[in-house]
DNA sequence: TTTTGTATTTAAGCTTACTTAACTTTGTCT
DNA sequence: AGACAAAGTTAAGTAAGCTTAAATACAAAA
């Protein structure tokens, strides 16, 4: 399979989990960064080959099998970056894009390897979950938005989305981290921004679309 | 640059160091899988950028600024070989082909990391040259076919060539290993044969052919 | 039910990296 | 020098993965 199936199969499955909603193809070309007639050709072809469950005009689908394809590249992807940052220390705004391309390019075997030698990890330094050979995804459960924090509770962060470079760069600005333990202490309903306060008590305002990128379990 | 590119550049660089005369298009073929004509096609090309000096109907000549990304392509083939090996504990017969595709997709920065986490190697684990950053190229000096020592001469293996995954195999078979020290005990001048002995005294018999890819320091 | 706007598909064309087949150059042998 | 075979080049064509532009389907509003 080549690097734009890869992608292709796998941005479908991320984008259904990260919308929870119908993925379709202006969205998919989006994200991708290429033409709807691109994607619709592509889907099409991936049809033909049982790896979607394709129907004209309606919402992009994977079959079982190209579900296990998308699930085998979300693994690669993931095990490369704890990979990369515990063992090599690159920082969390370069593992991704590394990831991105050594996912294409990693044989099963090799991947094997660096599962052995991280131990079998179940979460990403991101927080998401590490898709397993037969396509077990760890539970996330208890895991929420950090919108859904009531003020005046506290929470552990779970999960920080680095969808690109700039909100990577804001993480770090915050110092928000991996299993850092916050507090809510106020949401102005305003423009839904958050005060929050850090174990040392430092306090700090984030505007509520940084929060969407923010998981966590509550404490 | 792609990785074709790549593969075109770095092939060149390595003919001409095993066979020490020209590179034609028709060895580059024969070596890359590919037809003449593609050859003449990508050497065109090439020359256009400035990779190779080419002329039609010459050999083949990389330009410095050919030879520069050519040997940055063999640093990352080398460097991720002996990471393999040293750090996932992958076997000899497969890092090379782990390496030839994870080349194409290693960012310098990447690189660099591995590199300081292998504290600046020479030499991968074949026995083959890491050239470094600028493109300098770690001496050999001393390092000679096995077919040049004399007989009762004893000599240290500083170089084993893994050609194919059936060259690999008999260096497995026979239990020759890189730093091993080996005794000529005779040179069969029939057919070339060589009989060596080994640290444990064992002794073994190998041919011309399969001697030809082995590499040595005299003790 | 007809209109209309948006989403999707189809069509035609481009680039890269290849192929095979026909043609040209080169170096060698007589 | 002339002829020849081998090596290299040129020409024409293919497949993947894209593009833009034109055509069509769908679904919501009138
Ligand atoms: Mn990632
Ligand atoms: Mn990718
Ligand atoms: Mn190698
Ligand atoms: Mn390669």
């Amino acid at each position: 399979m080549s690097v734009s199936i890869d992608n292709f199969l796998k941005n479908i499955y991320l984008l259904s989990q990260e919308t929870g909603s119908s993925v379709t193809s202006s969205i998919l070309a989006e994200r991708l960064g290429i033409s709807v007639a691109a994607v619709t050709d592509m889907a099409r072809k991936l049809g033909r080959q049982g790896l979607l469950d394709y129907r004209p005009y309606r919402a992009l689908m994977l079959s079982d099998k190209g579900r296990k394809m998308a699930l085998k590249v979300i693994r690669k992807h993931r095990l490369w970056e704890l990979f990369l940052y515990r063992v090599l220390g690159m920082d969390l705004m370069s593992v991704h894009e590394e990831a991105e391309k050594l996912e294409h390019h990693t044989s099963d075997k090799l991947m094997e390897h660096i599962n052995r030698f991280l131990e079998h990890p179940d979460f990403d330094p991101h927080g998401d979950p590490i898709p397993g050979i037969g396509g077990n995804v760890p539970s996330e459960k208890g895991v929420v938005p950090l919108s859904e924090i009531e003020e005046q509770e506290k929470c552990k962060i779970k999960k920080l989305r680095y969808r690109d470079s700039e909100v990577s760069k804001m993480f770090e600005t915050f110092g928000l981290r991996k299993d850092m333990v916050l507090k809510v202490l106020k949401v102005y309903s305003f423009d839904g921004s958050i005060e929050l306060e850090f174990p040392d008590s430092k306090k700090v305002m984030i505007s509520e679309k940084l929060a969407d990128n923010i998981f966590c379990v509550k404490q």
